[in-house]
This record gives structure tokens, C-alpha cells and sequence, in this order.
DNA sequence: TTTCTAAATGGAAATCATTTCTATTTAAGG
DNA sequence: CCTTAAATAGAAATGATTTCCATTTAGAAA
């Protein structure tokens, strides 16, 4: 929590309670949550707060590196924790289809200003969509003795 | 275009003058394009047509392998012909960030069904963005001599 | 601690891409 | 040629996201 609170700063950003309230979320949810659901999760636990100002967050916290928006999860706008310990490195993520729960794959080969079938690379998305251990458990396994 | 054709056919769908514009208008065009931009240059050759025609028939298009969808472009909806040549295998795509040319990727390590960091994977995502040859040039060169 | 200012906020309203609906037309198999 | 399911246009609905603006607040400076 420090740490991401830092990120906060180091951006330039305040910390504010709906900010806290915000990270707080993600850290006790652990997964992958939409704007509208961040909405409505705040809503309970702080009360008042306003849609337009959870998407603003949610840009503010990704563009300091708290959160990251996932690229494909069904056409919906969704937004993790974006992997605490290795602040610094090149990496991807991978997120559960079934729970939302967020992983990470460091490595990648694609870098900036690589040259690849005649293109000079600018950027690069790599996101990776798989079935967590308990929720391959619970799809496959069924527990059947 | 004929096998582009026979993809819509394979697809189980009609082949109708307004898909085969459409099929046209990214020959011609090359890139990578918006619903309203496929809507306004088939105003321009066509003459009346649907937006929510467009919007289905780009859908229809994709699952049919003729087109595929863009990953990242900025937020924007954007579609681009598949690969022509290269009907089967696995492959990515990549796009200049700057005119919407399309290249392709084919080695990629990724597979259904691996295991990956304690995930098994279900479906991944890559999408290159990059310059193409023109666009570097136009951008660096300059050609200053 | 108090003051000050730019940043952050809520909520109403606007925007705009995308989808739904429905009546009409059409591709293509028989 | 017929027939019929699929495709179409256009109007209207939807719904996520953004804009606006007046008010509040975090945090630096006094």
C-alpha cells in the first residue's frame, strides 16, 4: 500500500481518500474490476462519490503504473493492480477469464525500436487470458473421485 | 478476392454486393479502418448504407477470417484484411501507428492450453505497433542529405 | 497552524459509438 | 422462376464515457 501510494506521488498525483479508497479495493478484491464496479463498490463502502470520478482515478492510478488496463476481457473496460513487487522491468500480464486474478510474464521479447517484418516497433500488447489454478480446479477437476 | 470470397462462403454466409464492397474497400484502401470510415467511403462508391449494416458486417467479416480486429489503436474500433496469403497458422499482426499497414508475425510461442506462471492459457493477444518502411522514412530521414 | 492555490470532486448534462428493432429486399438453392 | 432464410436500411434506443462547472480539499508555503 506505501508503495503504491508512492507511485501516486512520484507521479505528481495527491492522495486522496477516494483514491485510498480506490487501491484499497483492488488490493482486497485481488482481481479485475470495471469502472462501473469500482462505482458500485465505493457507493457501499464511502457513500457518495460520482462515475465520472472513478474513470478519471482509474487513468490517474494507471498512468502512475498503480493499475493497468486490461486489454481483452470481452470488450469491457477493466482495470487490475498492476504487479506490486516488480515496480521496474518489462513485463505482461495474464488475467483469469473466470475470476479476474492477475499474474505476470517477464519474458518478453519485443522492445521498442526493434525492427520486425519491416516495421520499426513503436509499442507492443501481449496479454495472455487463461483459467487460474482454482478455477481450473473447479472447471476440470469437479472433484471427481 | 475470390478466396476472400470463398472465406465468407466457408463461413456459412451470403456473398452479397455489399460485403464485396466492403472486401473492395479494404483492397483498395490497404489499412486498417473504422466502422465510419467504412460507412462514409461506401457512401461515396454505394451510395445509401446502414451504419448497423457495417457494424455487422465487419463482425461477419472477422469471424470468417476475412478481417480481423485491431487490438490497440488508440481506443478506436479498427479492422484490417487477415493476412491474405497466410490463411492458416498461428500468427499476430502488426500495424503502423501512423498510416494503419498491416504485417504479420508468425512466430509466436504461445499455445491454448500451456501452462504459464500457474495459469493455463485460454487465449493470448499480441499486437505489434510500429512504422512501417514509408513512415520511418517520412518521420527520420527527412531526407536530409 | 493557518493560508493559499492548483488539483480533485460530485453530479447533471452532453456526447457518441454501438446495438436493437422492424419492415423490406435479396441471394441462392430447388 | 419460386421460396425462404439471411441481409439490409433507417429510425430509435441504449449505455458507456466525457464534459462542464461550481465546490471542496490536499499539501506546499508562510
Amino acid at each position: 500500500m506505501k508503495e503504491l501510494l508512492d507511485k501516486l506521488r512520484a507521479g505528481g498525483y495527491k492522495v486522496t481518500p477516494r483514491r485510498k479508497a480506490i487501491i484499497d479495493l483492488f488490493l482486497k478484491k485481488g482481481g479485475a474490476l470495471s469502472p462501473q464496479e469500482v462505482h458500485g463498490f465505493l457507493r457501499e463502502t464511502i457513500g457518495q462519490c460520482g462515475l465520472p470520478g472513478v474513470y478519471r482515478n482509474l487513468e490517474t492510478l494507471t498512468s502512475c503504473g498503480v493499475l493497468f488496463r486490461i486489454a481483452d476481457f470481452g470488450g469491457e473496460r477493466r482495470y487490475a493492480l498492476c504487479g506490486v513487487d516488480k515496480t521496474e522491468g518489462h513485463h505482461h500480464h495474464i488475467v483469469c477469464v473466470s475470476c479476474g486474478k492477475v499474474g505476470s510474464i517477464t519474458n518478453c521479447h519485443y522492445r521498442e525500436g526493434m525492427n520486425i517484418d519491416g516495421f520499426r516497433i513503436v509499442s507492443h500488447l501481449v496479454q495472455l487470458n487463461g483459467l487460474c489454478e482454482s478455477c481450473v480446479t473447479k472447471k476440470t477437476g469437479e472433484n471427481r473421485k
